[in-house]
DNA sequence: CTCTATGCAAATAATTTGCAAGCAC
DNA sequence: GTGCTTGCAAATTATTTGCATAGAG
């Protein structure tokens, strides 16, 4: 195994599998939020034939567990990045180039509470991302 | 005309036709950010026979003018809502019933320029969404 | 009359579902 | 061996594109 987040995996019943390590050993070597197509297409470039339904179901198992996060950005599809420890932040994604880079914040720790205050809701959840040029593109 | 974006519409050398006008009709009958397909059938139900294709190129064209706003809320699908002057706002969607409701402040204000710093960003765009529970469904 | 906008068909793209066979434990 | 997983095919859903015709100005 000599694979923490697959032991938690286990632990749940879940089964240990070849496609799963190969995604997740993806997702670890990648640093930013990757689209299912280019989990699927990473995977293909490394001669790990894995099928692009089941890098679905992975992903959405692993969400379901808490192992990955699930964001987007105004692109018509979502991208998963591993939460391992890492602390809930934010990003902000390039117009241009497509580069992603993280935000070591969250910004909206004090805003909940009036949120909630404001619309009676119960907050459980929310997004933020960012837009604009990369040092590069701008 | 009698419809001041109406106006606005047509000095820009666009055509206002039958399906602009009931569009946004809709639009400003309703108060929430709506996806196509519920302006869509908003329409048929009205007995105003509008393509869906026709739906997805209006909202197009009436973003590029800046008379609509796109918002998701990690649904798999756009939303959309007017201008029309309010000023630049955020949503909470309840996780329930599917109720929107706006807040009325940007708590963003302040930390544009905190993330344009850090990351070395042109920031141009954010999305900000709350997902939760709404005092019905809580 | 000219040129944009629409409807209809069809193509793309993202995601989900059904089911028999494969494989982890 | 048992039951969760996978691959493959096919269905769904969201969105876009092509093209001939309709209609706004």
């Amino acid at each position: 195994m000599g694979h923490s987040l697959l032991a938690s995996f286990q632990r749940d019943g879940r089964r240990v599998t070849r496609p799963r390590k190969a995604i997740l050993a993806v997702l670890e070597r990648t640093r930013h939020p990757m689209s299912v197509s280019e989990i699927h297409t990473s995977l293909t470039r490394g001669k790990i034939a894995v099928d692009l339904v089941t890098v679905y179901r992975t992903l959405s198992v692993f969400k379901q567990l808490g192992m990955v996060s699930r964001v987007e950005f105004q692109e018509g599809q979502f991208r998963y990045e591993l939460c391992q420890g890492r602390a809930h932040h934010h990003h902000i994604r390039c117009r241009g180039c497509g580069h992603i880079a993280d935000l070591m914040l969250c910004p909206l720790k004090k805003v909940l509470a009036m949120v909630e205050r404001e619309t009676r809701f119960l907050v459980e959840d929310h997004s933020l991302e960012f837009i604009g040029w990369c040092p590069q593109c701008r």
